[in-house]
DNA sequence: GCCGTTTTCGGCCCGACTGTTTTCAGTCG
């Protein structure tokens, strides 16, 4: 079972539980273990067969049981006993906004409401208002919500690309009236997350109220409410909620830290905190002697703290706290640090621009080099490049002559079902760079894929893996792979795993990414850009390695490329001929 | 249920908002 798979029946208990009417730090303690379970590099099944599913924070002895048991009968005892007691439709009763645990379990109590369905039946012959605590204003909430399409279903979060695209484009707007001082993007945005559920704004103001009228009279803003000094709502056309929070100067420090988040990472800070005599909020860092300091700067709030700055992509609570405290932080890789990209596609595959054009991007970006890598002979969708084709594209790449660019003529090789490449070797050798990547047959099984992935990194020409996993962040999971294993032979032969930077990829995602750093295989982060346009995405996959806790040193490209080619396998492989 | 340079027991982040209450519980971010 997979680690994703079993956070989710953790998920479950905790809503059950919460449901039961359970100390809220229990259910708290379930939700925690979820979380722990769902962000492990290493196969949970594994550690728990070997007994060292405690090894995982907020994972103690009851929840190493559950775990075990879970994993050899296909569920949790107690959460079976509480599916009985609770029907299937009442967890998302507790969803619609405004109900929650108590309140959805009073409803089904009272009046035996045990699904969306009886919800609003029962609001729209006002038997809501019947029951104690509930009220004409509750039934009319409902209401609302469910016509809102709420449906007690999350809402689709929104993919990064997009929420940085309307959120840059807010605060560039924001930045340019005269009322603004300071305004920045918080909340996931902010931190670089895979997926946004809303967007935050932080600003400063020399008039509050002028800001957010303007605000909300942006073009990009479809419906808003503008509440007095603090700040706005709204709603962008595409549906996209917006705060916008106005905030005097010299709190600019606990505000922006406050809405940046994460909540976890903010409810650790603060644990801590009081742990040591301190009160954190939004408002201030009041110190064991009871002297509040309000923080124009977040530097200040994490000092106060005796923590260093933490960068916002860390901020997940995954170690942190703790590093910041000791000052062990890592000097995380910065988009400027990369001097080439390795994957990107031209008009010979099913890119949209010339090998000229993608050259003169790159070096328009600052690389000192850029491998051409379309895709090859199996490719479908009449993308495909023959051999001969591949030869004589290598010569048009050779033939490119870019000044203070070096450019190499690659390919992005299908990795057949039985681990095979679909060009021979002897064409492969002629290629300056070789991503491997899996484009067709998904579903052969853990085994034969991982097998296969494998066989691919031991090619000896074959540079990098690329988008490893195959996922396509909320439209397609990863296909069945063993990772752990491709970490181990990527650190064993030499071969990069590539970070796609494509935003609907970022492929390794960050918690894998780690993971191969930690195991000391290498990686790269390319674009994969099938235009000149999207050279640009290579600032997603680089925030995907600094969500992962990666240094330059982790990333192969941020070498020149002599020194890059040099400690590839290839490059060892030639040296020992040589010597 | 978890966890420990204040604790192996007694804690567990913080504040705003809402609707329903006569002082606050539940929900939300």
């Amino acid at each position: 079972m997979k680690n994703a798979e079993i956070a989710l029946h953790f998920d479950e208990l905790a809503d059950l539980y919460e449901l039961d009417g359970a100390v809220v730090y229990r259910v708290q303690a379930y939700r925690n273990a979820a979380k722990a379970i769902r962000e492990a590099g290493v196969s949970v099944a594994e550690l728990s067969a070997q007994g060292r599913a405690e090894e995982l924070p907020g994972v103690g002895k009851t929840i190493a049981e559950k775990i075990a048991a879970l994993l050899e009968t296909g569920e949790i005892p107690a959460a079976a006993k509480l599916k009985a007691k609770f029907p299937p439709g009442l967890v998302e009763v507790t969803r619609v906004p405004g109900l929650g645990p108590k309140r959805a379990r009073k409803l089904f109590e009272e009046l035996g409401v045990d699904s969306l369905d009886k919800l609003r039946e029962a609001a729209e012959t006002q038997q809501i208002r019947t029951v104690p605590g509930f009220g004409p204003k509750a039934e009319e909430n409902i209401l609302t919500a469910l016509a809102a399409g709420a449906d007690g279903r999350e809402r689709e979060r929104l993919l990064l690309s997009k929420a940085l695209e309307i959120g840059e484009a807010i605060v560039a707007a924001l930045r340019e009236h005269p009322a603004a001082d300071k305004v920045e993007l918080a909340g996931s945005a902010r931190r670089w997350a895979e997926t946004c559920k809303d967007l935050d704004v932080v600003a400063t103001a020399t008039d509050a109220r002028a800001l957010a009228e303007a605000f909300a009279r942006l073009p990009l803003i479809g419906e808003a409410s503008v509440s007095g000094e603090a700040g706005a709502r709204g709603v962008t056309h595409q549906g996209v909620a917006v705060d916008l929070r106005i905030v005097p100067p010299e709190n600019w420090g606990n505000l922006l830290q406050h809405f940046t988040g994460s909540a976890r990472h903010n409810e650790a800070l603060r644990t801590e905190a009081v742990r040591r005599g301190f009160h954190v909020s939004e408002y201030g860092v009041t110190d064991p002697e009871g002297i509040t300091h309000a923080c124009a700067t977040e530097e200040e709030v994490y000092r106060l703290l005796g923590m260093d700055w933490i960068p916002p992509e860390l901020r997940e609570d995954r170690g942190e706290l703790e590093a910041a405290r000791e000052g062990r932080l890592p000097q995380l890789v910065r988009l400027e640090d990369l001097r080439g990209d390795l994957h990107c596609h031209t008009t010979a595959s099913d890119g949209r621009n010339t090998i000229a054009e993608m050259a003169l991007a790159a070096r328009e970006r600052g690389y000192e080099y850029l491998a051409i890598t379309d895709h090859s002979a199996s490719h479908g969708f009449g993308n495909d490049v023959q051999p001969d084709e591949l030869r004589r594209h290598i010569e048009a790449v050779r033939a490119t002559e870019v000044e203070g660019l070096t450019l190499l003529a690659g390919s992005e090789v299908n990795i057949l079902p039985d681990g095979s490449l679909d060009y021979d070797d002897d064409l492969l050798a002629e290629l300056d760079w070789v991503v491997a990547s899996v484009h067709t047959s998904f579903r052969i099984g853990a085994a034969e894929m991982t097998k296969r992935i494998v066989a691919a990194m031991e090619h000896p020409l074959v540079d990098a893996i690329g988008h490893p996993t195959g996922r396509l962040i909320g439209r397609r999971d990863p296909y069945d792979v063993d990772v752990e294993a491709l970490v181990e032979a990527a650190a064993r032969t030499g071969t990069f795993l590539e970070i796609n930077g494509n935003p609907n990829r970022r492929d390794l995602s960050e918690v894998y990414a780690r993971l191969a750093a930690e195991a000391g295989a290498r990686l790269v982060i390319d674009s994969d850009a099938h235009g000149t346009d999207t050279l640009a995405n290579v600032r997603y996959g680089v925030a995907t390695a600094r969500r992962a806790w990666l240094t330059a040193a982790d990333v192969a490209n941020t070498l020149q490329w002599p020194e890059l080619s040099r400690a590839r396998k290839r490059g060892r492989s030639s040296a020992g001929r040589r010597s």
